[in-house]
Parts: structure tokens; sequence; C-alpha cells
DNA sequence: CTGAAAGCGCTTACAG
DNA sequence: CTGAAAGCGCTTACAG
């Protein structure tokens, strides 16, 4: 079965090329009865543009593309990962566009990845997530001319629209939904340090800590079970440890409360488990984690409309996520000693 | 910064662009020297080919699609998939391929995909899996001609290359492991009804419990934790209810291991809970989830070689996958009475 | 309103 | 070994 092309379509209706073009995509220079004529045959025929030739011709290659920057290890574990394709895959293609994806397992790729996606003109723009320290990817975007949307900052940057959320709040939330509970002594597994998010919360955290006039003691995991075992087994380790730990992601909370008895603690009972981040694990894991829920495919769905309006029309306002949900379940409980 | 194309090289050498285009490909029709001139250059340039205009002169997209053809509810929670996108990028990248993704939550919108993908020449080949009861699939693939390879099926099939797993030994092994620990009424909680290995593992658990003399009920879950709760509450309200369930996936098996409470039964006690998928999921419930373990990325870049192959050769073998491994955890123990 | 023509950036027979 | 030319399937000014 040959795939038709607009030629064939020409031949079938008896005018130029040209025509069942301009018929086809909707533009004057067409009457209306063969234009009709012409969608009919079209349609008859199954014909579609091809995609190459319509790329060639329109410079436009309907396509955005994604790298996923993180361990095959965290991708398989986290959740969060395939929300963000399926929010972006659902608005893109509902616009006609494709999503391109590409894994990275160090910062050199990924930039590599870009240059090679624009040299190639695979795609009209890119989505990026996980700003970090010293962050190469915004000088890169620019120097190249991609249209590009950050997706998760903790605020507005400059010649790059954002998604961005507020931690300030958070943080307040967090940190009063334990000081309600009685506890004075707070632990925080962070992400991996070179996140900017991860600074961040670091710094909200605190700040909401004295605020409150309680201590906190912050230690690195690194979204892994390993890493947030390890983290919570060295807060663990002092003298007065901490009768609450807050996790920057639901897998080392879920791995810590799954370990809590090698731990040397019970959860909830000397010590409260809070997640950054909700998802089934946090649900099904016993006791089940109060965490702060979102919306993940929706704000990349969000996310995906701005890159479209960007590259549409060359400039996209910045946009605030949704504040997250603290969603509360039995790992928080009062503090010992209070209950 | 304009993206440079074969003609600037041209230029800036001094040679045709068909020189250029035959060096930058390797082929023969240059000289030595020019050759590598044209390669100092292009590299100097940062230049790379045009993906639109390469597909459209060498009718080559370059790309393999995939459609995710589960609810965004199952996807979401399912680890499952994102290892399958892992494995198949990572071996497509390797070969300079890449990975088109669509989600598609009816199987009408998938046959689409199909005919538009390839009307549209987007793609050079497919990846499916989840062959179902009177799919449409295959006929649709053959008379379209797109290459595809079909993964994780029960066996091969006719026409079309797959990768398929025995689940005679899969049975063979889930129901031996429980019969050695004594239990002789054994329940089942399958997948969604119209997928073909849910027929398979339905036929070969009923022969497996039959050749070992054992009871076995079976009711439809349907992949969803509350499918899963629910098909669990009605196996266990009878009068002889089973001591140990089998599972078809993770999600069913960790969400009625979560419930147990509610749903009358303590874990490992009352009943062994098996599962037929292995994930985090599995390991930090509790208890933990006995379960069949394997490799997911690895078996999809295997299909994903296959596929490539098939591509550029018009044909490719079939291959079995690797044996599941079944790994024990806490979730089964002897029967009750036993012990 | 309509058609002939050039062009997008490559690849690839075909003559020299 | 090298170059001029046609072609892939579209889009889009430009003349009629």
């Amino acid at each position: 079965m040959r795939r038709p092309t607009i030629i064939d379509i020409a031949r079938a209706v008896g005018v130029s090329k040209a025509a069942v073009s301009y018929a086809l995509n909707g533009r004057g220079g067409v009457s209306q009865e063969t234009r009709e004529r012409i969608l009919e045959v079209a349609a008859e025929m199954g014909w579609r543009a091809s995609s190459a030739a319509r790329a060639l011709s329109s410079d436009r290659a309907a396509t955005v593309g994604v790298v996923l920057a993180r361990s095959p290890e965290v991708l398989r574990t986290e959740p969060f990962f395939m929300q963000v394709v399926a929010g972006l895959e659902q608005t893109l293609s509902a616009h006609g566009f494709s999503l391109q994806l590409a894994l990275a397992s160090d910062p050199g790729t990924e930039l590599e990845t870009y240059r090679r996606w624009w040299a190639e003109r695979r795609v009209d723009g890119v989505l990026l997530t996980d700003l970090r320290v010293d962050d190469p990817r915004p000088a890169l975007l620019r120097e190249l001319r991609i249209p590009a949307v950050f997706f998760g900052t903790e605020r507005p940057m400059a010649g790059i629209p954002v998604l961005w959320v507020d931690e300030h709040d958070i943080a307040d939330n967090a940190v009063g939904h334990l000081v309600d509970l009685g506890h004075r002594r707070i632990g925080h597994v962070q992400g991996p340090g070179q996140l900017r998010h991860t600074a961040r919360r670091e710094r909200e955290l605190r700040r909401a800590a004295e605020d409150s006039g309680v201590d906190l003691v912050q230690d690195h995991g690194d979204y892994t079970e390993d890493g947030g075992i390890a983290a919570t087994a060295r807060l663990l380790a002092v003298e007065a440890p901490p009768t609450a730990v807050i996790f920057d992601n639901d897998v080392m909370a879920v791995a810590s409360v799954a370990r809590a008895e090698e731990l040397g603690v019970r959860v909830p009972a000397d010590l409260s488990v809070l997640a950054w981040d909700d998802s089934m694990l946090c649900r099904v894991v016993r006791p089940a984690i109060t965490a702060f829920s979102h919306d993940v495919g929706a704000a990349a769905a969000r996310a995906a409309l701005m890159l479209l309006e960007l590259i549409e029309t060359g400039v996209a306002d910045d946009a605030r996520l949704q504040p997250r949900e603290l969603v509360t379940r039995d790992s928080t409980a009062p503090a010992p000693g209070l209950g």
C-alpha cells in the first residue's frame, strides 16, 4: 500500500498540488467547492502530511524535547517521571505536537543532547526540570536560542519562562504541622545537594524552624532508598535525636519507614515522618505516610502549554504552580512523651 | 546563530554538496584528503544532519513508536512502564534512533495512532505489548506493512516477531512454592480479562493446580488497587477461603496487603500473598511481598534490538524472555494450622 | 480565486 | 575520484 501524497490528491481532483496544500491547510486561494472536494479525496485516501516534508518546508518539527536527567535507578522507582511524561504527552498531542524523550545520566550528556537536537532541527523547544546550582543549561539554551521552559524552579528566572513553586509556604506548613503535634527537634533528609530546590528547601525549612523556635538538623540523602536510610540513621545517631523527620521525596521517606525497626525507632510512636512528595508508595506503606500532594501531571501539562505559547508567539508569561496540599496520614503523631 | 547545512560546508571546503554528503556518510567518491577536510570543517561548524531532510530523502524516520495503552491511573502507579521506556530509549539512542511515545486510553485511539504515524512517515516501526483477546492490532500492522515486534506475548505469532515468555514454568513455580508451604486452597486475582496473558496465566495456573492436586479459585481484578482489593474480598468471602493468593501484578498485591486488616486477614498468618511482578512497592510494604522478579528494562532493550533488526533487514527471529525468578520475602508462610 | 515555480536540506543514481 | 542534477513531499511567495 503506497502512502498517498498531495500529488496523488492533486491528480485525482484535477488541480495543482499548491491548491491541495492550501485547501488542506485551510488557507485562502481555493474555491469552497474545490476545497471540499480535496478534503474529501484526502480523507478517502487516508492522506496525512509527511512529518519530515512538513518539518523541512515549514521549519517546524512540531516536537518538544525533554531530557530525563536522573539515574535509571531513580527513574525506575520515582512515579514522578511517568506522571510528567504522561502529562506532557497528552497536552502536546492535543496540539499536534510530539514528545521527544532522552535519558541522560550526567550533565555533559544532557547538554550534548540539546546541542544535537537543535542542530538536527529535531525539536522546536525543550522543557527542563531540576534547576541545579551553577546550572550550565540556561546559558546554553540562550546561546543556541532554543525556546525553553523551566518547570519546578523556586522563582522566576532571567530570560526563560518558568513554572515556579513557592517553597516558603510549604516549609511553614510542614513545620507548623509538626510543631502543632508537639515536636521540638526536627530532622530533614534532603535531596541531592546540587539541586537548586534542595538548597531552597534547606533555607526555607531553617527559616520556618527559627520562626517557630524549634531545632532543625539537616542531612543529605540522594533521593534513593539507601541514601535516605543512611541519612536518617545519621540524624538519629546523636544524643537528643529528632522526634520527627521531613524527607525531600517519597522514596526516601518510604524506605525509612519500611526499615524503621532496623533504624531502632517506631513510627510514629518514636518518630514522625513527613514526605515532600506523595505517591502510591506513601499510601501502601504502614504506617501510611503524611505527605504533600500535588498534581504532577497537571503541572507538566501547564508547562507544556507555556512552551507551546513560547514557540508560537516568542513569549510566555511565568506561572506559579498550585501549592501542595498536606495529606495527613498515620506517620505523623504527637511527639513522644506528649500523646 | 544560523544552523549550518552541507552547503555551508561545501562552500567552506570548496567542493560540491554531494561530495560533502558522501564524506559525511562514509561512502566512496571522495579522496581521503578531501574527506578529512570535510569532517574537520563539519565538526568545527557543529554541523548535524537535519533530521527532517534526512528522513525525507532517505525515507527513514530513524524513529520507533510505542503506544502506552493503559489508563493514566495505571501508568502512574505501575513502575513497569517507566522501565520499559527507559530500556527502549537507551537502546534506540545508542543506534541513532528516537523513541516516539503516545498514550491511548482506548483501543480505537491506539489503532488510529498507528495509522497516523505510518501515514505521516513518522516511525519506521512499532513495539507493542499486551496482546489482547481478538486483538485487532496484528491485522492492522500487517495490512499497513508496519514493521512491528510484540513483546511479552505467551508464544510466537504468525508474521510478527515476538519476544515471548513461558508462563508454564512460572505457574509451576508459583503453585509449587505455595504447596511446599502446605497450602491446599489457592486464590488467583487476575489482570484484565481481555489480555491474552491473563487468559494464559489462568489456564496455566489451573493446570499447575490440578497437577499438584490443590484447589484454585480465580477472580478478575483490573491491575488497579481498588480492583485488586475487591477481587480479594470476593475470594475470601466463602466458607472455606483460600489460604494463599497469587496476584497478577504488584499493585493489586500491595494494595491488598496494605488493606489486609480491613479484609479481615493477617498476612502471612492467615493468608500468604505472592505477586507476579516485582517492584519497589513489594519491597517496602509490610510484610514484604514474595514476587516474581525480572529485568523489564533489559527485556525492553532486547525487543528494541529485534525491531531495529527487522527494520534493517526485513526479518527478525523470535526470542524468549529470561524466566522470572521467585524472590521469597515475608508474605508467604506455612498454611494456617501448620507453621 | 488559481497555477507554475522555487525552496527547505538532505541522498543518490548518473555522467564525466 | 568528482560534480551537476533530480528527487523526497511538502509550503509559500509570486504572477496571472
